[in-house]
DNA sequence: ATGGTAGGCTCCCTA
């Protein structure tokens, strides 16, 4: 028996996934969500414009959707249970150039709540010019997440951060010493995000679960994977996070036609 | 030092 002062809680999910073409993905993807059912899904590297994404098969679905998509590359979208208070399309006072970011505020069961959908550069290799483009793109990121802290907000940061924050992320670290994804300057900047206060959710997964093996060389069937995905937290939104419900789903990346990396997921009790 | 696969799109780039 509940009286009207007592609250529900009523449990949020979350994923997300690098998906390599949302067009291309969308037979696998469209099982996955009937599948899973999550309320709330960030995209990344969707390889279309705006005018070419799938609204009406997410809709079908029960999902909104916001898209920021450039043709043939890059690409992010949120798709959401819940409507749209807000959408904000790329970091602000970054000057444009690549559809890499998204941000929602939604509301859900009387709760407020911000949602980054990111595509942080590859950077190709350590020293090129794709690199330096990568750390710059991850200074305006850490400027912008320090101001939204001050909001003190529920707030999630899901996306492809093309990096591995440690050798433990890694499967083989000695071979990847140093490399792209792994290199000093790409670590320090992420951890440069979370010494704003934000927490790395899957970070505290046990063995680290990796979500990226490369198409070639048979590297997911050797289990030779990456953790380059991740899911940073506000302290608000972190204190709501289910940690014994926060995974990869590495099934999926066995699939026929599946995306290289695998979705992650978080649920947070509101 | 290089190759291996996948996607989009053009005979190559990005990952």
């Amino acid at each position: 028996m509940t009286t009207l002062f007592q609250k529900q809680a009523k449990t949020l999910t979350i994923a997300s996934w690098n998906v390599n073409s949302v067009r291309a993905r969308l037979p696998v993807l469209e099982s996955w969500l009937r599948l899973h059912n999550p309320d709330v899904v960030c995209l990344q590297e969707t390889k279309c414009e705006d005018k070419n994404f799938p609204t009406e098969v997410f809709s079908d679905l029960g999902y909104n959707s916001a898209h920021f998509g450039q043709k043939t590359f890059n690409g992010v979208a949120i798709l959401s249970k819940f409507p749209f208070d807000e959408i904000v399309r790329d970091i602000p006072n970054l000057e444009h150039d690549q559809a890499r970011y998204i941000e929602a505020g939604i509301s859900a069961f009387g709760q407020y709540f911000r949602v980054a959908s990111i595509y942080v550069p590859n950077g190709q290799e350590v020293g090129s010019d794709k690199y330096d483009y990568k750390l710059k793109y991850l200074e305006a990121l850490r400027l912008h997440m320090q101001h939204l802290l001050s909001y003190d907000e529920m707030a999630l940061f899901c996306g492809d951060y093309n990096i591995a924050p440690t050798d433990n992320d890694v499967y083989d670290p000695a071979s990847w010493h140093e490399k792209i994804l792994c290199s000093t300057p790409e670590r320090k900047a992420f951890a440069a995000l979370t010494h704003l206060g934000y927490t790395d959710i899957l970070g505290f997964v046990a063995p680290p679960p990796y979500t990226w093996w490369d198409y070639r060389a048979g590297s997911f069937q050797k289990n030779q994977g990456l953790r380059i995905d991740h899911i940073l937290a506000s302290p608000k939104a972190s204190d709501r996070v289910l940690f014994n419900e926060t995974k990869v789903d590495k099934d999926v990346r066995g699939l026929e036609k599946s995306s290289d990396h695998a979705p992650v997921i978080v649920a947070l009790t509101l």
